[in-house]
DNA sequence: TATAGAACTATACTTTATGATAGCAAAAGA
DNA sequence: TCTTTTGCTATCATAAAGTATAGTTCTATA
């Protein structure tokens, strides 16, 4: 008769905090996808539209504004005829690298493992 | 004059599905919370209850399911006084650690971050 | 027989998230 | 002056997520 090892709250907690706070930021349906499309570089209003497929100008700028409030999207506007905003990533954002990556290595290996089922 | 950078579709398109892929299984608030509760071993039920803070029975059995579903969690019953039935992490869950980590240092990150201002 | 613990399920809501559609401001240029 | 482009905002509607509370089933045991 053994006796399993089931760490309560204390141990879990080191690891559920950060995470809620990880996901307070990131989580919904565009926030991520929206950073993607900025990590190559900054983008207008118009450019990022077309490159996150299926969102409306309303989440754009709600979920933009969002990620500006957090400090992980940085606005500039350029006074020119039609009027020119860019949104580019901040240092704070570029640390995102990692989660970003394995989230993506995850998804491709996740596809395959349906796939086979 | 120089040209700046922006790939388009194509180049995103590489990230952007399989981020997608992963956030349709791992959106929410509660998915990855449970995972990380199952992290170190099978639980129970009531056990998962306790662990993550703040969650209703409704919410707890209904993303237990839908991890089920996609094959992200194993439920085992076992015939005992009081059923006994306990949820572990399958093969496939296991491979999130990376991304589990990588939020969880980025939710420390964040979190300082945050603080700074 | 009555009770108790474990794991849910049922019902009824409330709150967020996301969508669809339309409209607005500013200013160059026809 | 009218149109066009860009970057939004407003309004309304629906779907999805989450909450609260109570009830159900099963069976060992008092």
């Amino acid at each position: 008769m053994k006796k399993s090892v089931k760490p309560g709250h204390s141990e879990c907690m080191g690891m559920l905090r950060p995470i809620r706070d990880a996901l307070d930021v990131l989580n919904g349906k565009w926030k991520l996808p929206i950073i993607v499309a900025l990590t190559f570089g900054e983008k207008r209003f118009g450019e990022i539209s077309k490159e996150v497929h299926g969102i409306t100008d309303r989440m754009l700028s709600k979920e933009l504004r969002d990620l500006e409030i957090n400090g992980l999207v940085k606005r500039t506007v350029e006074d020119a005829y039609p009027v020119k905003v860019t949104y580019a990533l901040t240092p704070h954002s570029k640390s995102l690298n990692e989660v970003i990556e394995s989230l993506k290595k995850w998804g491709i290996l996740h596809r395959k493992n349906i796939l086979q089922r």
